[in-house]
DNA sequence: AATGAATGAGTCTTCATTCAT
DNA sequence: GATGAATGAAGACTCATTCAT
């Protein structure tokens, strides 16, 4: 059904038909809710043949994971070019990514939903991909704040302007997790709100993070109210 | 085994011991891989009681997505009260938030990912309650806008300093949905990173936020390069 | 069609239809031809409810087989009633045997073919009833040979009559592994064989062996010709 | 893996690898256990190549029976050569019967055990090399009670010395039957048992057979007692 | 109020067997 | 002479769900 069931085919042919089909079935109805079955039909394969090649249901989602996550990083990382300034830098990876996932509904859900709910095994697979790109958000926060870049500017600002507050190790992860999870999360809500673009998603988390950013590493930064009991 | 088998119990009583019991076992498998044998096992009660009392395991799953959106949403309500200044209010919101999931992390989990990786109909229910959260910290952001409150200062901030630009619904919507998405990512993230206080992860995230939120009512806001192709 | 479809029996009931039908089913066809469905159709049961109380094919496979052992070595050891001389012991156990196995063909299908030709796990379930058997068989041995009854006289023999030749420890096992060889393909005559009793089968055997053990106890014994080279 | 990948060979020779692939697959896994892939495999050739052969998974067993029934048969025949005497033919097969067995694991394992449990096309295969065997055996048993040949001698023994009981045809064939079995049981013992050699078990057997069968044909024979009531 | 007994339907997985080249 | 590509059929096992008590 999925394609014309054109027979005898060489094998890397097949595979990728095979992962094809399975990725939109994984995508669509969860790990568990996949049936081996459907992934077969829609890849236009019989069942054995589909084991022969990737083993067992498990291989497979693992297989699709894997594909997945290098797409989106692969994706990313081309975006994402060092020569530039740290935000420019930073709008092209959101751009991409925004792009990629537009474009991969099904692959975004494998790698964000369904390879999260679906044991330690799966689960740790995406973690490493995750924990690559929280890990360049990182850098090119720290970057950011070390060169001082005036952030709210457009172009990489003059370095040397402000010495740039050095943020804390773990204060800078847990903004690079913060605007990750801002991004996976605005990437379900373009892909969901029809006519908005990625450049616009994209555009709305730089507006949203830049600016914080910025006043962060100049100083001006919010503090809590005292803890309950004065 | 879960619980002492005491007989004969109020009905309400074995039907929270059942929910309980339910939340932990999809919370921890997912909906597809959680069995009613195991649910009932650990609810300490027979499989046709399950039954009788919640029908079926659509039923009882959605019986838990409720309960556990109510419990989270009422929390978050609880401490966002309208006489604060909209910062702190959020603030309050955001500690509200990070403490629940990490007392909760099972109801979070449902919430966050078994309910969106089975079907639309689980989805739904779960959109209804974020959308209600999204909501609400729209509206704190366009008070906060139309206030012009520098959300700079720890203050509610005077009023009526600067006009406040109107924020684009679509932009004001699309900032919430980005903010909620670092909380969770955040939240994940506080209960996975032993040492991160639901506290800190709060601030952290008013750091990253209200900042960016100040900059951009005070029409500060950053723009991207050149489509590409001039 | 095994057996009249009554419903709802106690669990202890239903077991043994259970095994009675995997017995005959796996007696049969061997372990690996016989498919659960057959046996559940057998037993007049639904094959969930067989998984339900012996879990999965291999256990059942075990259940059986020790079913079986059981029921033989009881059958055995009922015969070989220790007040009797050695000789009589030996006809009496004989009798047991042919039988049971007579009256058990499935059973004593599973333990001499089936159980051997699948696996270590359950050729050791077997191998140790045979020892069993076969150490009983060769206390008999030792007894006569101390005893140094005239095995070939119908009592008991007086005792002390010969001081009877102590046997080397092995010489005895492969003497009783021969007798219970014999016996085990004797049976299998036995049953094929229309008109021969389990009396007879019994009789056939105590004059090959018994004869040869008391003139082996005696010293008479057969020496091999020199080793090839003359 | 089972051998160097030569390819285009004679008919002849890759058939008789298929053979012995087949044959230590079959008697190590069991008829139903083997998969004719590991055969495939094993024997360093395609699957289809060896269907085109063998045509199908019985005629491949089938062929695997005949091969090592006419290879054991061939074996022992050429052990008993008919100038001898009855005992020292006897003891000649047996030797070469346990010699053949030891150096032939898996061909006995396919003749002893696997080929009797899969179906009575297999069994009767396997029947008729048994028959053929004992039939042999029923023979010398004749001609030595014929001959009354004092079975303990090492010799031929003088014909004519005593008449010779005529023994019943059906108890010649039981003790004939009892003796195979023995011998069948011998083997698998002296296979286990490291350190006991084929002469040992053919010496243990002729000690335990020869003997009794001396006894018998001098007339003292072991009667049982009184059925039941005396 | 509560449960032991039971099952229809479906899933993953494997295997003997055949084309087309 | 030989094989890479492919499948129909079947088998072990599980699960949500229901009776009868």
């Amino acid at each position: 059904m999925g394609s014309v069931k054109t027979k005898r085919m060489p094998r890397a042919v097949r595979e990728r038909q095979m992962l094809d089909a399975a990725v939109q079935t994984f995508g669509q109805r969860g790990y568990a809710a996949a049936s081996m079955d459907e992934i077969a039909e829609l890849a236009g394969v019989s069942k054995p043949l589909v084991y022969l090649y990737l083993n067992s249901k498990d291989e497979l989602f693992t297989a699709c994971i894997r594909r997945e996550a290098a797409a989106l990083t692969d994706a990313v990382r081309a975006g994402v070019r060092p020569g530039l300034g740290a935000d420019r830098q930073l709008w092209e990876g959101l751009r991409a990514f925004f792009t990629h996932t537009a474009q991969n509904p099904d692959g975004w859900s494998i790698l964000h939903l369904q390879a999260r709910t679906h044991g330690e095994t799966f689960a740790a697979e995406v973690s490493a991909m995750r924990k690559e790109i929280v890990a360049l958000v990182t850098r090119l926060i720290a970057v950011a704040a070390r060169d001082g870049g005036s952030p709210c500017s457009n172009e990489g600002g003059e370095p040397g302007d402000h010495p740039g507050s050095d943020l804390p190790e773990r204060e800078a992860a847990g903004l690079a997790e913060a605007l990750v999870g801002a991004a996976e999360s605005l990437a379900a809500w373009a892909n969901a709100t029809p006519g908005v673009s990625a450049r616009q998603a994209a555009t709305t988390l730089m507006n949203f993070a830049w600016a914080g950013l910025g006043d962060l590493m100049e100083g001006r930064s919010w503090s809590p109210p005292e803890p309950d009991r004065p």
